[in-house]
DNA sequence: CCAGGATCAGCAGCCAGCCCGACACGCTCG
DNA sequence: CGAGCGTGTCGGGCTGGCTGCTGATCCTGG
């Protein structure tokens, strides 16, 4: 966390009202651009490539820009005095953050520090930009919902896992969540597509290096999990859900 | 939970299209109405008035309406085959809840347990004429992006909490979030405006009552705190963050 | 391409925080 | 006025945090 530095590569700047070109994903109607396209196309936005480990946003600074992950994750986290890192949330592709900008015309700042969890690219405009977006086209606004709600629900999910009080059914329960937001399914089971240290685990589910290196060492023991250069393969879900204790 | 009904109380349903008179809060502009006024003013919109206790929704019950809580509390809580119960969220006044409805266009069910902790008023309106009215009126979206921004701090602030890892901390820390969201200024200190059983504390941190006991003690013998007849007073929250071990 | 440093993983022993179960008392509300 | 809920307390037992160390792995810069 010392000597972080910030990371942009800001490489593109859209052209205001350009309506891009790619195709949305899976939507078939013509006139369905998704969150992604919008943002690329408001005045001030741009698209930056953050590599591993860089800050996206230190806690104190201004907030004024929404960002959309392309591709990657970002970990938002609390930073206390005492040096110890607390990690809020995980964000997974597509998801919305800095959101707060919007809250109040009132200027605010960043109290969370959000840095690359792997190399990322996302999408960026101003927070004004977007709200005046909104006031123009509802489709916009309703866009905006719908990524919040889904991070509202992320959120929420992990409290429950949180809430969970021993140590094993927390860090089985925070596995499930990552199967969920970044799980690849492969022909053995579903691999979580982030390299997460033990120390990492930690900081996000509240507990120790050394616990979840030996949590950890009794799932793979059981044949539940398998750790192959710090990326975890759920052989199944199902059977890893009745860990709960 | 067994046993439990709806107690609704549904009093009046606003003709679509009205505006409401009741001058905003605290806005000076004569052309900008509340969340609350928009919401009351959609079609099938109806205020309600639930008892202590009441329950608003259930885990499974088809999801089509949005909330605005205007006065009093609700428990959003996730329910388990072992009759344990997690609070998620506990609702303050302002808050937007129910939101998931407006997810997607296809039809989903709750999957949070909803009920009113203190005597509760709120604003209702079907997901769909929500729907309908920020696409009518961009500004609407505007408003509930801003609901739901605040409610994401909110959540956020409590996995913050729930990462603590000694009991103690996490006590502090909730009680902090409970002063800003239910604290109401008094000449000793501030009050918590909800009657909190030590088992319901136990079940928004995770903890048991017997915990919660002993360290609400501790407490209050140092002088921190003062608690009344289920209602909780913090003499300094200063002074009680600096409890964080 | 290699060397050195930094980060990560794994092990063991110690100790305290907290869960569990049980019980007694007081308040409140029907 | 009684029943039920909420509060306060005690001990026993175990989970999991802390310290200290070693070997493995990754990364970076010369």
């Amino acid at each position: 966390m010392v000597g972080a530095t910030r990371g942009f590569s800001r490489y593109s700047s859209t052209p205001s009202g350009g309506v891009p070109a790619v195709a949305s994903a899976n939507t078939t109607g013509p006139a369905a651009p998704t969150l992604l396209e919008v943002i690329r196309g408001l005045a001030g936005s741009s698209v930056e490539t953050i590599e591993r480990g860089k800050t996206i946003f230190f806690p104190g600074d201004p907030a004024e820009r929404v960002y959309l992950l392309r591709r990657g994750a970002v970990r938002l986290s609390r930073v206390y005095e005492s040096g110890e890192e607390i990690t809020v949330a995980l964000l997974r592709e597509n998801s919305l953050f800095g959101v707060l900008s919007l809250l109040t015309g009132q200027r605010s700042d960043r109290f969370y520090h959000a840095i690359a969890f792997t190399r990322v690219e996302m999408v960026t405009a101003p927070a004004t930009s977007v709200r005046r977006a909104i006031e123009q086209d509802a489709s916009v606004g309703l866009l905006l919902l719908q990524g919040l709600s889904s991070r509202i629900l992320q959120t929420e999910t992990m409290i429950e896992t949180l809430t969970h009080r021993d140590m094993s059914s927390r860090l089985v329960s925070f596995l499930l969540v990552l199967c969920r937001d970044f799980g690849v399914p492969g022909n053995e089971g579903i691999t979580i597509d982030l390299r997460l240290s033990h120390q990492a685990i930690a900081e996000a589910i509240g507990s120790t290096r050394v616990t979840i290196t030996r949590l950890l060492g009794d799932l793979r023991n059981d044949g539940l999990v398998q750790i192959d250069r710090k990326k975890i393969t759920v052989f199944d879900p199902i059977a890893l859900a009745k860990r709960f204790s």
